[in-house]
DNA sequence: TTAACTGTAACTGATATCATTACAGTATGA
DNA sequence: TCATACTGTAATGATATCAGTTACAGTTAA
């Protein structure tokens, strides 16, 4: 899986976090761990999505415009990561004569899609706050 | 994901195919549409797992020696390609001060973890024989 | 003894991934 | 108006992974 979900859904969780939600693409590099280019490029797509609000210029940055409680894993992965649980290479041949071989294409590609779509609604099941809920259940134990 | 487990579950279902459920890495390889050094790989896991017997020297090959319908997609996730889920990169630091950035590694790997939970009990109600089924009503309906 | 196999490692080229640089565009505030 | 601090986006480079291929030792049947 493409790491650009993780990506999005940390700096959502963490802009959720902070008391005005609002964050610059350094502070959420830092946060995360990569470089600001990076998240810039993830933020700008959540931007697309309705996520986010952005502001160019000094003082500028990223805001949750979004409701934690809405906004599930589910909906970030369709913007971020669809398609990526099937393999690039699939095998077999629709053109070759035998019936394993010609069909196994499509067959595994259907396998795979309804495979997508159970991970999607184990997706859909846990929202921005639940991440956050669980990273404060984290700091309590710890 | 690897490849690998298409061309495990494609082998296996094409052993089931055939009558006598034997055949050698060429012809696998030709059914799969790869190089026989690969599926010589694969099916080196596959017999190590107890799903085919080798013989090496002449007139040798792979044969099935497990019941197709017994044998499940999740038994050949698990052998073939367990934690593709999981981005190979993952964000936060748990050495950092912020909560969110300490705790987001485990939080996330948590998180993956159960959906691919999720995926082998998908996975682990489709067996060899169903893949096949499926391949014959393609070839039915085309 | 030869031919036909598997088992396995090594190498190559292609592709994917992540980090980084660069720079144009935009907003703020002195 | 000008310096500063941001985003948006493309390009480049480094590295890892993936798939194809070659090579060869080991094994078995005829």
């Amino acid at each position: 899986m493409n790491s650009e979900f993780t990506i999005a859904v940390h700096s959502l969780v963490y802009l959720a976090y902070l008391p005005d939600g609002m964050a610059s693409s350094e502070m959420l590099a830092d946060n995360v761990g990569t470089h600001s280019a990076r998240i810039r490029k993830v933020m700008s797509i959540l931007r697309k999505s309705g996520y986010v609000a952005t502001r160019e210029g000094a003082g500028g940055g990223y805001r949750l415009t979004a409701e934690p409680d809405k906004v599930t894993l589910g909906d970030i992965y369709r913007v971020m990561a669809l398609g990526s649980l099937m393999p690039s290479w699939c095998s077999g041949n629709p053109d070759m004569d035998c019936v394993v071989g010609s069909n196994m294409k499509e067959v595994m590609f259907g396998i795979f899609c309804t495979a997508e779509k159970h991970l999607e609604s184990h997706f859909d099941a846990i929202t921005i706050r639940d991440v956050l809920g669980q990273i404060r259940e984290c700091s309590d134990c710890g």
